[in-house]
DNA sequence: GAGGCGTGGTG
DNA sequence: TCACCAAGCCT
């Protein structure tokens, strides 16, 4: 595997200025952006995992409302967390998030912490969302790897239209290696920016790209995807689906439903049944001694 | 390391 | 229409 020659002193300098330019005059007005308290922060980097801006944010406010500190999260039932979660999808990062509170309260004094290695021992909070957090809550020097930034770099600096499919050692060294000495939290800011807005994964708009002059892909011509292919996920008829009803069912509910409810979400048994097993054993369904079932108490 | 895990907007 | 895609994490 080649690795292209690395950028010029000089481009990087202009990489820096006019991406940085760019997000001062045009970036999005987004309410963890607003003087967020790092708990905010921290609540909105779970929600944004995998999951777009607009539908995060009007249950973003709910929450930072509703439970403004680790600590006030951590006196509910991780029931209500996962009820309050509402259709964001991916319920176990609701469950997961009220663990991070309670973790928060009993080692760190209810107070987010700062370091990397504080935040990556939090459940739920992995690599992204460890340099996430330092960066944009206390303004820490952390390369931020999300999707955006590894397409932002794959195109710019690589000259390829797509990252590998998992995050490579060599992309987090170009990371670092590309962050700016002063302003790196607006940096990884910027640069996730730009590939949620500008450099997008199906059709990039190049003429409004600020450092399209520099973009080696653009270069290059957009030569296309050279890689494996990526396999789409599968959704129809699949556990995840059924588990979703499931999950529908038991939100809606004021308290536990009984089985019939369940029943009644899901056509085929078999499948119902290891699906509902599956939500058991991750800590999103319990089962009551009356044959009732309820989110978690 | 590959695969599982929700949901809805979009080209 | 229907795959694809979205500020990943965990096992």
């Amino acid at each position: 595997m080649t690795r292209p020659a690395p950028l010029p002193v000089a481009d990087l300098a202009q990489l820096h200025d006019k991406l940085l330019d760019w997000f001062a005059r045009t970036a999005r007005d987004l309410p963890w952006r607003r003087n967020a308290s790092p708990w905010a922060v921290m609540v909105s980097e779970f929600m944004l995992q995998q999951t777009p801006v607009s539908r995060v944010l009007p249950v973003y406010k709910a929450w930072v409302q509703r439970w403004p500190t680790p600590a006030a999260l951590a006196a509910e039932s991780p029931g209500e967390a996962v009820r309050a979660w509402g259709r964001l999808g991916y319920p176990r990062r609701a469950l997961r998030l009220h663990a991070a509170a309670t973790a928060i309260v009993d080692r760190h004094g209810g107070e987010v912490p700062s370091s990397l290695e504080d935040l990556l021992a939090l459940p739920g909070v992995g690599a992204y969302t460890a340099a996430a957090v330092s960066s944009f809550a206390f303004g820490g020097r952390e390369a931020v790897l999300d999707t955006n930034v590894r397409r932002v770099f794959a195109r710019v600096v690589r000259g390829e239209q797509f990252p590998p499919d998992s995050v490579t050692s060599a992309e987090r060294d170009l990371a670092s290696g590309l962050l700016p000495v002063r302003d790196a939290h607006r940096w990884a800011a910027a640069t996730m920016e730009l590939g949620a807005l500008i450099c997008t994964a199906r059709s990039p708009r190049c003429d409004a790209c600020p450092v399209a002059d520099l973009c080696r892909w653009r270069a290059a011509g957009y030569p296309a995807y050279d890689g494996p292919v990526r396999r789409g996920q599968a959704w129809h008829g699949t556990d995840r689906q059924c588990r979703g009803r499931l999950m529908a069912v038991l939100r809606e509910a004021p308290g536990p439903v009984p089985k019939s409810a369940l029943d009644a979400a899901w056509a085929d048994a078999v499948q119902r049944e290891r699906a509902l097993d599956g939500l058991v054993a991750d800590g999103l369904v319990d089962p009551l001694p009356d044959d009732t079932y309820s989110l978690p108490r």
